[in-house]
RNA sequence: GGGCGUUUAGCUCAGCUGGUUCAGAGCAUCUGCCUUACAAGCAGAGGGUCGGGGGUUCGAAUCCCUCAACGCCCACCA
């Protein structure tokens, strides 16, 4: 077989998954193993993979493929998120380049287009997750608007209805001017704002004196809805304004001074104007003082007829035209520049108008009561554990969720109006009208004389279900998957929506399969690029991720992201890390090419060299296995990977590939080869969870494989106990290696060369003296009493080795390099020595902790008495 | 305004309940090598008062207090 000296990504990753499609090998179905799930987190239907996408993606690949190899039954699910108010916007906006207006258009017209706009980007981004090697159970494929999905929901709605959890009213709510709907309190990002705060007059009614009192305000364009003044009883200086009435500036409606303690004397004027509409605490004042509610606003934020003055122009425009207005008329005292935070939609990105509207809400207290205890006691684990305060702290402060959407793109509220009034609910027109017969007692009611509510839902009351609804555990509770499958096992998300979907998934878990919906939630961090800035559009700092897999290859990509990618922290992603994973599958490659160049030879017998490496990686790669255990059960994936990275490319590639290599042209032992063969198995098996295609690839090409077998079901090596003396005195092995190189390296001598190694005294590591001889091109290693004249020497633990070098040596450099050596253990012995002498520590610290400075003490004067020894001989 | 988190080498981070020569890793840097797997590489080297200050202790990167900077979440001060 003949292999390029480059891996070519390309010419390996689309042939592979496809293998694995073919063969089947990401599905799954119950059995008898231990299942192990996930759950995607689905991304928009008509979205495009983000870096986002990438990172969390590749988490999951990893965990879900790991888990495969552990032998257990991995079922990764996947599917889109019908994410209707970011789909509405993107409908009706190319509805809108077309010509077509919204509003235009009957219920079923546009959700015609809405369909079809689905149909055509619709899971585009699974495509591209192939891309990346995930290995989904793509026959699973679900849509939150699908028929099974659909039912699901309806059915919860109206068994919370039932319930009495959920109820319908007048409040106030965050609405969204842009995309002319209601959203939850979570669906509003606040955003400090640099605006203006105004000095209103409003004139006090039938004073004698023509005295005014001031209001400060940042939203001036809302006094048409003014209904009073408010000010606090305890203000001393605004005593005189009690019981007054008030003129509102350019309105002239005359409003009473009501008093409440809810107004801070300090702030602004003391004096607060009160407008019920548009203002949750004015909204909170209203209801206490009984006052009348005006609302200004249209729906789209343009000014209403029941403002009587600027009617039709926006909100923004008339906050300009009104402090103009106002000045004219002698009634703004002044303008100061003023900061505040300023509620903005997560969505459309306009500022949310409080509004009083009717709308559906589910009591929450019920699902926090339940969704709390088992993240605090640890049943349900947080990764990293820091969101559980987070979690806690939005759990004890619950407010009932908005759950209704002034959008079509849904699932629709099943309420249906009775022609007399009131309404009832239930999954099918069928039925409701049935219950609205019962209801009203008319039985000629028929299904046109109800009218369906014409709200949709907000989408996470779709996606709260996802682990139950997937295996179809709503529509048909104990079936076998969901007995199989639920609770999933892991969930991998970011804590941006902690709130809105991991909390809630929780509650519908508990609600509905009386237990939690995953076992652990790894949050992961939010990408940013090397600057530590979030990536945007329109900062065009977000790499495409495709491109990103054309020039690195899907596993570099991956390694890109995983190196930086410790639980809970920002990545800040950078092309430099896509580099570093492209050149280690690389190297991969090229170890691969080394070991299936060899010819292998029955007639010779395995070097002593040979054994004592097969030997030691045999330990190291148990130690590593053990390490890689621990780091997954604690979700550290990228250290995890960094245990991997250097178990192949530098115990593997840099110590034991040079320490079995036969010299050139020979062939390899039998034994040697086989052992080799085993090692890389293992390696790629471990491997495979983070670098899927290269892996299969070369796990192909190291032996014959029969049809439909893949690494990618082989089970993971497993750690078997390992001699912990003997990686240790390997370490000194290499140490000793590295002091002979480092003298090759000053003295310029060519590996060519060989030499000579004494070993002053006896030799701890003699067992290593072929791996040594054969590394460092030694012809001879001997145990020397003295060192010989002529001779550079190095230090391993308390063993002096020396290589003669004849004239070579420069006496001079050798003294200085001695002489430094020797200040820096004297200097240490000397800090030794003052702990020793402390009568404290030596009375208060452990046995152990003493006996460990005392053989510091004894290492520390055995080195100085050999260095001391060295530096005479040189100066003979 | 409350809460949480971070601060260790040029960069990104690891250092668990204080004690092995503990100050680490990867990348980057520097030096020498086109050595017949790999220059996307090999061999070697340098680099940090562990954010500042104070305290507890025989002993502190690690525990306590305090200050500072940065980040995130929550909150109705118009």
């Amino acid at each position: 077989m003949e292999l390029a000296s480059k891996y070519n990504p390309a010419d390996v990753e689309g042939k592979w998954y496809q293998y694995w499609l073919d063969n089947k090998l990401f599905s799954s179905k119950p059995d008898g193993r231990e299942p192990y799930t996930v759950v995607i987190p689905p991304p928009n239907v008509t979205g495009v993979l983000h870096m986002g996408h990438m990172l969390n993606n590749t988490i999951q690949d990893i965990l879900v493929r790991r888990a495969r190899m552990k032998g257990k039954n991995a079922c990764w699910v996947p599917g889109t998120d019908h994410a209707s108010i970011a789909t509405e916007a993107k409908v009706v906006n190319k509805l809108a380049k077309e010509g077509i207006k919204k509003t235009d258009l009957t219920r079923e017209e546009f959700l015609k287009h809405a369909w079809a706009w689905t149909e055509e980007h619709g899971g585009i981004i699974l495509k591209q997750l192939r891309k990346l090697g995930a290995s989904c159970d793509w026959d699973r494929t679900a849509f939150t608007m699908d028929d099974i999905r659909s039912r699901s929901v309806i059915r919860v709605f109206v068994d919370l209805y039932n319930k009495g959890l959920i109820y319908r009213g007048v409040r106030m709510v965050n609405w969204d001017p842009k995309a002319l709907t209601a959203l939850s309190d979570e669906e509003v990002v606040y955003k400090e704002e640099h605006g203006k705060f105004y000095y209103l007059r409003y004139k006090v009614e039938g004073d004698p004196e023509g005295r005014y009192a001031i209001v400060a305000t940042t939203r001036p364009e809302t006094i048409m809805g003014d209904t009073a003044m408010c000010i606090n009883p305890n203000d001393p200086k605004n005593q005189w304004l009690r019981g007054k009435k008030v003129i509102v500036p350019l309105v002239g409606r005359v409003i009473p001074v009501i008093e409440d303690e809810y107004v801070d004397i300090e702030f602004g004027t003391g004096c607060l104007k009160v407008t019920p509409a548009h203002d949750v605490n004015d909204y909170m004042l209203g209801e206490k003082h009984n006052l009348p509610s005006i609302d200004i606003f249209n729906d789209n934020g343009t000014i209403s007829e029941a403002a009587g003055l600027y009617v039709g122009m926006d909100r923004f425009d008339v906050r300009k035209q009104i402090e103009i207005d106002l000045d004219k008329a002698g009634l703004l005292e002044k303008v100061e520049a003023y900061t505040n935070k300023v509620g903005f939609s997560e969505r459309t990105n306009v500022p949310i108008e409080p509004k009083l509207s009717m709308q559906w809400f589910l009591k929450m207290q019920h699902f926090a009561d339940m969704a709390l205890p088992p993240v605090m006691n640890d049943a349900l684990r947080f990764f990293p554990p820091k969101y559980k305060n987070t979690y806690k702290n939005w759990l004890e402060n619950i407010k009932d969720w908005c759950i209704s959407r002034q959008l079509w793109w849904g699932h629709r509220i099943p309420a249906y109006f009775l022609p007399t009034g009131g309404f009832v609910v239930a999954e099918t027109p069928e039925e409701a009208l049935e219950l609205a017969r019962t209801k009203s007692g008319n039985l000629e009611l028929q299904l046109a004389d109800l009218r369906q509510d014409e709200d949709c839902l907000d989408t996470w009351f779709s996606s709260w279900l996802w682990p139950i609804s997937l295996f179809n555990g709503i529509l048909n509770p104990g079936n076998e998957e969901i007995k199989y499958y639920y609770p999933t096992t892991d969930l991998v998300t970011g804590p941006d929506i902690i709130f809105f979907w991991v909390a809630r998934m929780i509650m519908a878990g508990y609600e509905y399969m009386g237990d939690m919906p995953f076992r652990n939630v790894y949050f992961t961090g939010i990408v940013r690029d090397k600057i530590g800035r979030k990536m945007s559009k329109s900062l065009g700092n977000s790499p495409d991720p495709l491109e990103l897999i054309d020039k690195y290859g899907a596993d570099g990509v991956r390694m890109g992201m995983m190196l930086s990618a410790p639980a809970g922290n920002d990545i800040l992603f950078d092309d430099a890390l896509c580099e570093q994973g492209r050149n280690f599958n690389n190297k991969i490659w090229n170890a691969f090419r080394l070991v299936k160049g060899w010819t292998v030879s029955d007639e010779i017998a395995q070097p002593e060299s040979a054994r004592c490496a097969t030997e030691w990686f045999d330990a190291m790669l148990s130690k590593t296995i053990t390490e890689m255990d621990d780091l997954f059960s604690k979700y550290r994936l990228s250290e995890a990977l960094m245990v991997v990275y250097k178990l192949f490319w530098d115990e593997f590639s840099s110590w034991y590939l040079e320490m079995v290599k036969p010299a050139y042209g020979s062939p390899i032992d039998r034994q040697t080869y086989e052992r080799t063969l085993a090692f890389f198995d293992a390696l790629l098996r471990l491997l495979h969870p983070f670098m899927p295609f290269i892996t299969e690839e070369l796990w192909q090409h190291l032996a014959d494989r029969k049809p439909g077998e893949s690494i990618m079901v082989q089970l993971l090596p497993e750690a078997k106990p390992f001699d912990a003396a003997l990686l240790a005195r390997f370490e000194s092995v290499k140490e000793v290696i590295g002091g002979i190189r480092t003298i090759r390296l000053h003295k310029n001598i060519a590996q060519k060369e060989a030499l000579q190694l004494e070993v002053i005294g006896p030799n701890p590591v003699a067992g290593f003296n072929s791996v040594i001889a054969k590394l460092c091109n030694l012809s001879d290693i001997r145990e020397v009493a003295g060192k010989a004249e002529g001779a550079a020497s190095f230090l391993v633990g308390t063993t002096e080795y020396a290589v003669p070098l004849g004239s070579l040596i420069n006496v001079e450099e050798e003294l200085k390099k001695l002489e430094a050596d020797l200040k820096y253990q004297e200097g240490f012995l000397q800090s030794v020595l003052k702990k020793l002498g402390n009568e404290k520590f030596v009375s208060k610290a452990p046995a152990a902790v003493i006996e460990m400075e005392r053989k510091k003490q004894a290492d520390a004067e055995t080195k100085i008495a050999a260095l001391k020894e060295s530096i005479a001989a040189l100066k003979k």
